[in-house]
DNA sequence: TGAATGACAGATATTGAAATCTGTCAGCAC
DNA sequence: GTGCTGACAGATTTCAATATCTGTCATTCA
């Protein structure tokens, strides 16, 4: 009797997933997610404490799939600046490319990231933490001045806000913004490696 | 019979802010606002075309409101990065304080400011040129050492939107705030500072 | 004559009853 | 026992009728 196969987190949040992608976040329901894995709705409860925490299982997932190929970077050798650089190019093209190929799942997993607002900020301060680590390199190789990493890197994820917030999705499109970020992460390198006067 | 005023633009204006703050927008319609002033709804849409555009009117209103002190800064004389800074701290100190004393009416001008997105368009790039002014007196000052005061400019204002942009005022709070700006605006001064590479 | 009115049509919002959903739990099956 | 079911109470959402609002315009008034 085995061929039934066993009902885990991980397929639940499978099916939530495509639910989600296919009725829309405010349509998708318990009921919706039970039925995609014929299994009553009541099992679906034994696995996950109420329908907030499975969003929010959800949108953790869903950050640490963003969260993979920038920490990649991250743990790369090489010349600092170059690394950074890439890496924040890195962090706007999986936002921009999230939005562009399918901006209703995108919009989906924006709602589901503010209700989970506790892992977004672990998951941002994971972030800050692969920069912080760059110009720690940095630093050591003699490209950078700074005094607190950390805090060096958190001014430059600020600074990046408007190209990686999804809040500022819709302007993304802009056709200057090539050229715009350009100039943004210029400027932010040129601080980075001047010395520091204050 | 002149006692009774006349019905002027700007009075609707006035009538339509009162109406917001009183009601919020969803609730405030064009009749209250005729019957705050005292006359028929009608009548309102002899000055204004739609409901949209007075809208579009408070907003533009609001936001001319919130320039002007920048605009003073943005003319004085003196070293353009003490200028720049204190441009940039008054800019966040206006948003903040705004949405401080009374957020429901911050929240009110915010969906104002959404369906207004020309005007506020034209607001950001009068703020920008304010920047873009600063700068290029900090290039004759030799101060700063930028190619286009206009491109370093907008890249000045995109690296700030964080502590601009009312999509993040949830988050100006942050007890952290004034020391990561202290940060941020540092390393965009370094930046403008610095001798160019590329 | 030019500003204001108020009645009107169509669009939008409100409301309350009915339907559906969430979360629980006693009981069933393996 | 462990994992699932299905019926249930209370919360939430839907839906359709009802009310209100937006925008127009023929008419009134000074």
């Amino acid at each position: 009797m085995n061929e039934v196969v066993v009902l885990t987190p991980e397929r639940i949040l499978e099916a939530t997933e495509e639910v989600l992608r296919r009725y829309g976040l405010a349509k998708a329901t318990v009921v919706d997610v039970a039925r995609a894995l014929d299994v009553s709705h009541g099992s679906v409860y034994r696995h996950f404490p109420s329908k907030a925490s499975l969003r929010q299982a959800v949108a953790k997932r869903w950050l640490d799939r963003a969260n993979a190929p920038l920490q990649k970077i991250a743990e790369t050798t090489g010349p600092a600046p170059a690394r950074l650089d890439k890496w924040l190019r890195t962090m706007i093209d999986i936002k921009y490319k999230k939005v562009c190929e399918d901006p209703e799942m995108f919009a989906t997993y924006l709602s589901l990231a503010q209700e989970a607002c506790e892992a977004v900020r672990a998951h941002k301060e994971r972030l800050v933490d692969q920069v912080a680590h760059i110009i720690s390199d940095g630093v050591k190789q003699g490209a950078f001045q700074v005094t607190d990493a950390k805090v060096a890197a958190r001014a430059v994820f600020d600074a990046t806000t408007r190209y990686h917030h999804p809040a500022h999705s819709d302007e993304w499109k802009d056709p200057a913004k090539a050229g715009r970020i350009d100039a943004l992460l210029g400027l932010l390198l040129r601080g980075l490696e001047a010395p520091r006067k204050r």
